[in-house]
DNA sequence: CAGTGAGCGAGCTTCCGCTTGACTT
């Protein structure tokens, strides 16, 4: 018997289906079984970085199992994902066993859970690769230095509980800054003209179908730029001139406009685009993705590879054309944007393309169908043809001004048929060249620009996998990490808003290491991760070239940063224990009160931010903001638990 | 999706990245 060890164990399953349960054992290890300590740092710096590896608590009765397992079977094959995390997870997996004499073991790596792929890769075995290995500790090091070294100076500077992290500290940096650029927006101010048009024939007719609506492009041949008509001044200035002019069709310009669809889902554009369709939050998408890849009937969802089998590939062409015909069909491969994507899996599909959602509407739970139903069509669309849309752009000169209308209108619907995305369809009356039309309407509007909107969990995710920063498995974890922590919190449009912490916490981190919270240093890490994958430089090097400096500095401001009682805020109120003045603190549910005296005096209280309002139902109490135990943000009445009124929207 | 109210605060917090457990109440 030859036992086969891969990570997930819906993937063992399968396996062991392909091949049977005569001559393999297919078992998982769940993910990492070995790690640092999580209550030491766990790394010598004296030692050139020695890690200390421990089994995690969850693991230990895997590792049991699988000693035993090993024990009885004639070879060992490790089949974790192929990648640096799953190079690293066999290596512990060989470092824990301590068998002896050492059972014959080697790493075969497939991208697709086919039968074939399995075949093939375990006729081509190789060793583990160190260097890989390697990559992945000093990864995992350097983000432990991070966040170990980095986190106390919090705790000594603001407050106690709080964390910093190469992941972290950038998403909270982004938040902030997002909300510093709509603070500082001054709304600019600017005008647009829209003229209504007609046939000279149909200038009689109530008929509103027959007009059509230009917008002003140009003056004297020259574009108008965005915000080129700034006043009420200037826009009325323009239609005076205007008056009286004759408008006249200057050119038509007609051609096709075709639409690639977008490619299959990777763990990233799934959450973003359930966000965005049904308000999901990553982390729940994530449920029920975990749910549809475990009763097998899409691959597996966190993956940051577009990449389809070829068997994929077969079965997306064999649906379109059985069912829709050829013309809807269109070999596609996509290649991977990232850089620093892995490419383990495949893109996330459905395992059978003849799984249609409406097959499948009985066997799945509502937000289960919503989800594949998505997942199915994304997938099915990425192998279709273009859609093909017949476009006219129509120019109108009316004195020195030039007027512009567009028409759209769909030709053929190709993907569409599958993947439905939004756009307009607007029809234009068969028009010549300098024909003359009939203005029914020129209509001045004012607009104002906008800043820009807070982060969603999508936009965030989007600009984290942007910068290479976090990974498929992640991204929703971090996005709970740093409500958590207090720094961000979720407004009434589920918007991402630092906290009064978070904001405090940004500024120290940005300030004092502005090299290493940024969204660059992930990059530049990852590169010297590469080499070290390829052999180039060691592990310890990549290591010691971040932590000596970083360590110098944290030093430095150790000693030159004013202590937290620094921040600690004088307030009116008194203690009502030993009379003395009560300050205001920051710990990690917020702010709270606290008795100057402390520690002599352990009087402390809640601080809530009450907004000038009274209680709809009791009507003496005030509204104060609260958060559930979830850190979902409610208001409630001051009076609770008397009057027991609360609201998710703030009251007005 | 699901669906609203504790306790924290002088001891011992904290990172990122794999993967989903299931001793008892």
């Amino acid at each position: 018997m030859k036992l086969i060890i891969v990570e997930s164990p819906t993937k063992a399953k399968i396996i062991q289906n392909f091949l049977g349960n005569k001559d393999f054992d297919v078992v998982s290890s769940g993910g990492h079984i070995r790690d640092l300590p999580q209550k030491k740092l766990g790394v010598d710096i004296e030692k050139n970085f020695q890690p200390t590896y421990v089994i995690l608590p969850k693991a230990k009765k895997t590792v049991s199992l699988l000693k035993n397992k090993i024990k009885n079977s004639e070879s060992i094959i490790l089949a974790t994902d192929e990648d640096r995390e799953g190079e690293s997870i066999a290596w512990h997996i060989l470092q824990s066993i301590n068998i002896k004499p050492q059972k014959p073991h080697r790493r075969i790596v497939f991208h697709e859970i086919t039968k074939q792929a399995i075949e093939k890769a375990l006729k081509n075995p190789r060793d583990i690769d160190m260097n890989l290995v390697n990559a992945q500790q000093a990864r995992r090091i350097l983000d432990r230095l991070f966040g170990y070294k980095l986190s106390p100076l919090l705790w000594k500077k603001i407050s106690k509980g709080l964390s910093a992290g190469r992941v972290q500290s950038v998403a909270v940096r982004l938040i902030c800054e997002r909300e510093k650029e709509i603070e500082n927006f001054i709304p600019q101010e600017y005008w647009t003209i829209i003229a209504n048009l007609c046939k000279i024939e149909d200038a009689k007719s109530k008929n509103k179908n027959n007009e059509f609506e230009a917008l002003l492009i140009k003056k004297n041949k020259k574009i108008i730029p965005k915000l080129g008509i700034k006043t009420k001044k200037e826009a009325y200035k323009i239609l005076k001139d205007l008056e009286g002019a004759i408008y006249k069709v200057e050119k038509i310009e007609k051609k096709e406009i075709k639409r690639n669809p977008l490619p299959p889902f990777i763990t990233s554009t799934l959450q973003q685009t359930a966000y965005n369709k049904f308000k999901w939050s990553a982390k729940y998408t994530m449920k029920i993705a975990q749910q549809l890849y475990e009763t097998g009937y899409i691959t597996y969802h966190r993956s940051d590879s577009l990449n389809l089998s070829n068997s994929a590939l077969e079965m997306a062409k064999n649906f379109i054309i059985k069912n829709f015909g050829k013309n809807y069909y269109q070999f596609r491969k996509y290649k991977t944007k990232s850089k620093t994507a892995q490419e383990a899996h495949e893109a996330i599909r459905p395992t059978f393309a003849e799984n249609s959602p409406e097959k499948l509407k009985n066997k799945l739970e509502k937000n289960q169908f919503k989800l594949y139903d998505l997942i199915w069509r994304r997938f099915i669309a990425s192998q279709a043809s273009q859609a093909i849309f017949a476009s006219q752009i129509i120019n109108i000169s009316a004195k020195n001004y030039t007027f512009q209308a567009t028409g759209q209108t769909l030709k053929f619907d190709g993907f569409l048929k599958f993947y439905p995305i939004q756009y307009k369809e607007n029809t234009l009356p068969l028009l010549q060249k300098d024909e003359i039309l009939k203005l029914k309407k020129l209509t001045p509007a004012q607009h104002f620009t906008k800043p820009p909107s807070r982060y969603t969990e999508a936009t965030l995710i989007k600009m984290l996998e942007k910068y290479g920063i976090g990974r498929p498995s992640t991204y929703a974890p971090i996005i709970s990490t740093i409500q958590e922590r207090n720094y961000v919190e979720k407004d009434e449009n589920k918007k991402l808003q630092p906290t009064e912490i978070g904001i405090l916490t940004n500024n120290l981190l940005v300030e004092n290491f502005p090299n290493i919270i940024n969204v660059d240093f992930t990059k530049k890490i990852e590169d010297k991760l590469d080499d070290v994958a390829s052999g180039k430089i060691e592990w310890q090097k990549v290591v010691g070239d971040f932590y000596f400096p970083f360590e110098k500095i944290l030093l430095q401001k150790e000693k030159d940063l004013p202590p937290k009682s620094n921040l600690w805020q004088e307030t009116k109120e008194i203690c009502p224990k030993c009379k003395a003045p009560l300050v205001l603190k920051y710990g990690r549910f917020g702010k709270f009160y606290a008795c100057l005296n402390w520690p002599k005096c352990k009087y402390t209280k809640d601080f809530k931010e009450t907004l000038d309002l009274p209680c709809p139902k009791c009507k003496n109490g005030k509204i104060i903001k609260r958060k559930t135990k979830k850190g979902k943000i409610f208001y409630g009445c001051s009076n609770w638990p008397k009057c027991d009124f609360s609201s998710w929207k703030k009251p007005k």
